[in-house]
RNA sequence: GGGUGCGUAGCUCAGUGGUAGAGUAUUGCCUUGACAUGGCAAGGGUCACAGGUUCAAGUCCUGUCGCACCCA
């Protein structure tokens, strides 16, 4: 047999990933209990990041997992169109030629969008699988799929007809290069050194007033300025006029409570049309509402004719010029403060007053908030529910429509008179309109398509069929989990619990999981500009995936983000390397699946001994995973296989196999079904290393480990006591070891060793395990006693009770060893001292839990037979 | 300004009121028959600070300082 000594995972991982997936093993197989998650859907448009991964990885683990604990398990795949973005890259493409969107029109546009989406569309979701990803790619959904855009036209329409989608004329925030309204959730605030300008308006020519503000262009449209009706500074002027400088019209003095006497002189001017507070001061004193900007942000026909077509910014410079040259300009000062921008285009927002579809996102998130409130959905962790409650109980009406033309056009049809028919097609708009008109009559269907996260909030059920009522809606709605980032919380959680508590009258999962953000080893985040980006192909490539999904499993800890470095990666392929060569060892030693084995009924202490390690480690892993603990799980598996398996089990298991014993071969039956073991609990984390060795025991197609069910051994520590007695044996060995390092005793000088316990039980347990220790101490003569006996140049050691003298020729000074035997009894004299104090004190043995006093008990006659010993050990040598 | 989280070994972080832990880095030794991507061992702590509750506090409470993020 060829043994390599390396996981090649670059020749096998495509093939294993083949089988699975030829095989229908990502297909749901029927049984009683479900398990699904809905696949947060990538953008069509990205490419693999990091936060991909993170997630991704996460679910894969949960799925698999699931899968192995025999459910029917859904992970419902899918990406969504990503109206803006997907618009900006065809967009950009065709500019290579010249070629506008507006040259196409928007038929041949949207043709040319789902050409590039058929070519460059499924990136992600290969991507995907090469993480190992074992979603059902059969059911993989698009938002802009027929079934999902018949569902949203129905949403629409029922919301419409219940009167919680309806059409406003209201402030947006409208990027005016793009050229569309975006939501709240897509303009970043970002903090800038600004200037604040303070500017007179004259009342007349002996009074004025002084304002302050940072966008002093808007003056164009102002209607009014204000001041509080508690400033006694201007009570006098309350109803007054005041002239609107360069406008040179005269704009009313208000008294509102949005002016701030704390701030700048007290006074402001309002832009009703312009600004979010303004508009609710000119609607709360029904002012003008002035729109002095055309969609680019230019000052449109409302302005004086000289500022007409000024960009923003060039009518900011001849404004400042002109009021300087008025003397009207009195000041600036520099100032923090913080500008809209979008997270799209980078500009900066403008609001505008424009005609947009909102969604009464109040009246939705009253079941939402509910359902978190008694308990139908949880955050975990818990503290996010916080961030969900505050952004839910002070949400604004959700801007649903936009301005593009890739997207799912607004189901709203027009007759020539503007009478409104909103209808699931164009047919049905047809049929009311000639019911309304009573002729067939032209209509025009409204040009704008809906925010592209209102068909992502339907996705829970949109992907299972509805409004069809489908075997896949009935099993698999509600979801089970959710696993998201806690910066889509806001766009897609709490819309996605709205739709579905509306829709479904069922909150759509169970737990919401929020993972951390990946950082880089530094703590910042990961962005272009700081260069600081780890590219998931790029480890994939050099490290495989089940390395980089371990290593991003191990740091996960629940509230505190993810410091990646590539180091970590390195560190954790070791790992992998050692899974791999563990598995050599079984297959060079011919250790093979018994499927037989009666693990409950086993001889060699040894064997019981791994099999009680591996019930613990089941436990822990099971209880882990059901509290979302994923690093504990990693860090279960990383011990149990390392420090357990390979460090003290397989060099013990050497010896048995050397020797040929008779219970050699319980032994090779053992090491494999643990090994076994080892792989079905590795392989949600791991998957093609594991599936890649289970084909190495099982060479089988059908019964790949993917579709294995995961048992639990249950307990098996009858025999307790040996259990005792090998975690003794390894500190045993551990301690001589030390005493080898510290007196630089070569492994090729044997030793002899005298060891001493009053327990005959456990002085026999060492005697049949002569060959281990020999093997890992090299020793010559083992010799054994009650009591402890002189030996000439010996070093003495104390171990749980088991007393080693180990003769060292020359290197051992009795006086040096007498010291360090002192040493020892002032330490444990101070622990003893520590506990007695506690078991002394009356308050701890009245109110203290039995238990903990028992165990103080037990430490405290622990340490006094030790010291018993240390001052036989010193009696018999000095 | 409001909110959330974090301060534990050089670094990254676990820690469930009951003797302070892991990985990694560092240092020393080892080509041993699964693995040098390995093995064996060593050093390294004012649990941010100050109070309080408790028989007992890294852990619970209050405050201070520092850092990060979210919202306005």
């Amino acid at each position: 047999m060829k043994i390599e000594k390396q996981f090649n995972f670059n020749k096998f991982e495509k093939d294993i990933y083949n089988k699975w997936e030829t095989s229908n093993s990502f297909k749901a197989k029927k049984s009683n209990e479900s398990f699904c998650i809905m696949m947060p859907p990538p953008n069509v448009t990205g490419s693999l990041h990091m936060g991909h991964a993170l997630t991704f990885t996460i679910q894969d683990i949960l799925i698999r997992y699931n899968r192995m604990r025999g459910k029917e398990v859904l992970w419902q795949a899918g990406t969504d169109h990503a109206g803006i973005a997907t618009q900006m890259v065809v967009e950009k493409k065709l500019l290579e030629n010249n070629i506008s969107r507006n040259d196409l029109g928007r038929d041949k546009f949207i043709e040319k969008v789902w050409e590039w989406k058929k070519e460059s569309g499924g990136k992600i979701s290969n991507q995907l699988r090469r993480l190992g990803s074992s979603a059902d790619w059969s059911r993989e959904r698009f938002t802009m799929d027929e079934g999902l855009s018949k569902a949203v036209r129905k949403a629409f329409v029922d919301l419409y007809n219940d009167g919680i989608i309806y059409k406003d004329k209201r402030l947006v925030n409208w990027d005016p290069k793009l050229l569309t309204a975006i939501s709240d959730l897509e303009v970043e605030q970002k903090e800038i050194e600004g200037t604040l300008w303070h500017i007179k308006y004259p009342i007349n020519e002996n009074k004025f007033l002084i304002i302050a503000t940072t966008r002093p262009e808007t003056l164009l449209g102002d209607s009014a300025v204000a001041v509080n009706p508690d400033d006694t500074r201007y009570k006098d002027l309350i109803g007054e006029s005041c002239i609107l400088p360069l406008v040179n019209k005269k704009i009313p003095i208000i008294a509102d409570k949005h002016a701030d006497p704390e701030k700048g002189s007290g006074a402001v001017k309002i832009t009703p049309a312009h600004d979010f507070n303004d508009f609710e001061v000119g609607k709360r004193n029904n002012l003008k509402f002035i729109n002095i900007f055309d969609q680019y942000a230019k000052i449109n026909h409302n302005a004086p004719e000289e500022f007409q077509n000024l960009d923003r910014y060039e009518a900011r410079k001849i404004i400042l010029k002109k009021l300087e040259n008025l003397g009207l300009l009195i000041k600036e000062e520099k100032q923090k403060m913080f500008v809209p921008y979008g997270d799209r285009s980078g500009v900066v927002i403008e609001p505008w007053l424009t005609d947009q579809w909102f969604c009464n996102a109040k009246k939705l998130s009253i079941e939402p908030i509910n359902s978190i409130k008694t308990g139908k959905s949880k955050f975990i962790p818990k503290q996010w529910e916080n961030t969900f409650y505050n952004w839910m109980e002070n949400i604004q009406p959700w801007c649903i429509s936009r301005q593009l033309w890739w997207g799912h056009q607004i189901p709203v049809w027009y007759g020539p008179d503007k009478k409104i028919f909103v209808e699931t097609s164009l047919d049905e708009a047809k049929r009311k309109s000639k019911i309304f008109y009573g002729k067939d009559t032209s209509l025009i269907q409204d040009s704008d398509v809906l925010d592209t996260w209102f068909s992502s909030a339907l996705w829970t059920f949109s992907t299972l069929d509805w409004p069809e009522k489908s075997y896949e809606l009935e099993k698999f709605y509600p979801g089970n989990v959710l696993v998201t980032g806690f910066d889509i919380i806001f766009f897609w959680v709490a819309r996605m619990m709205m739709m579905g508590s509306y829709f479904m009258k069922k909150t759509p999962f169970e737990d919401i999981y929020i993972h951390p953000l990946i950082r880089d080893e530094k703590g910042q985040k990961m962005s272009k500009s700081k260069g600081n980006i780890i590219d998931p192909l790029d480890l994939l490539e050099k490290y495989g995936a089940d390395t980089l999904r371990f290593t991003l499993t191990a740091l996960l800890n629940p509230g505190r983000d993810v410091k990646l470095s590539e180091s970590r990666v390195k560190g954790y392929k070791s790992f992998t390397n050692k899974i791999w060569n563990a598995s050599n060892f079984l297959l060079i030693n011919n250790c093979k699946y018994d499927s037989n084995l009666d693990i409950s009924n086993l001889n060699e202490p040894l064997n019981k001994w791994i099999i009680s390690k591996l019930s613990l480690t089941q436990k822990k892993i099971k209880y882990n995973m059901q509290k979302y603990l994923f690093h504990e799980v990693a860090n279960d598996l990383y011990h149990f296989i390392w420090h357990t398996y390979c460090d003290w089990y397989v060099e013990f298991s050497k010896s048995i196999f050397e020797k040929n014993l008779q219970n050699s071969n319980e032994t090779k039956s053992v090491a494999a079904w643990v090994f076994i073991e080892i792989l079905k609990l590795s392989h949600p984390i791991m998957p093609f290393i594991t599936e890649k060795l289970w084909e190495k025991f099982f060479d089988d197609d059908e019964n790949m480990l993917i579709n294995q069910i995961l048992t639990d051994i249950g307990n098996v520590d009858k025999d307790e006591i040996y259990n005792n007695y090998f975690d003794n044996l390894i500190s045993i060995i551990s301690k001589v070891r030390n005493l080898r390092s510290e007196f630089n005793i070569s492994y090729k000088e044997l030793i002899n060793i005298n060891f001493s316990n009053n327990d005959d039980k456990f002085i026999k347990f060492l005697k049949n395990n002569e060959n281990e220790i020999n093997r890992l101490l090299k020793t010559n003569i083992i010799t054994y006693d009650k009591k402890t006996s002189k030996i000439d140049g010996a070093a003495y050691l104390l171990i749980n009770q088991t007393s080693l003298s180990i003769p060292l020729n020359n290197l051992i000074d009795t006086n040096n060893e007498l010291k360090k035997l002192n040493l020892r009894k002032d330490i444990e004299l101070k622990n003893l001292k520590k506990i007695e104090l506690k078991l002394s004190n009356s308050s701890f043995l009245s109110k203290a839990p039995k238990e903990v006093i028992e165990q103080f008990e037990k430490q405290s006659n622990l340490i006094k037979s030790s010291i018993e010993k240390i001052d036989q050990i010193i009696d018999t040598i000095k």
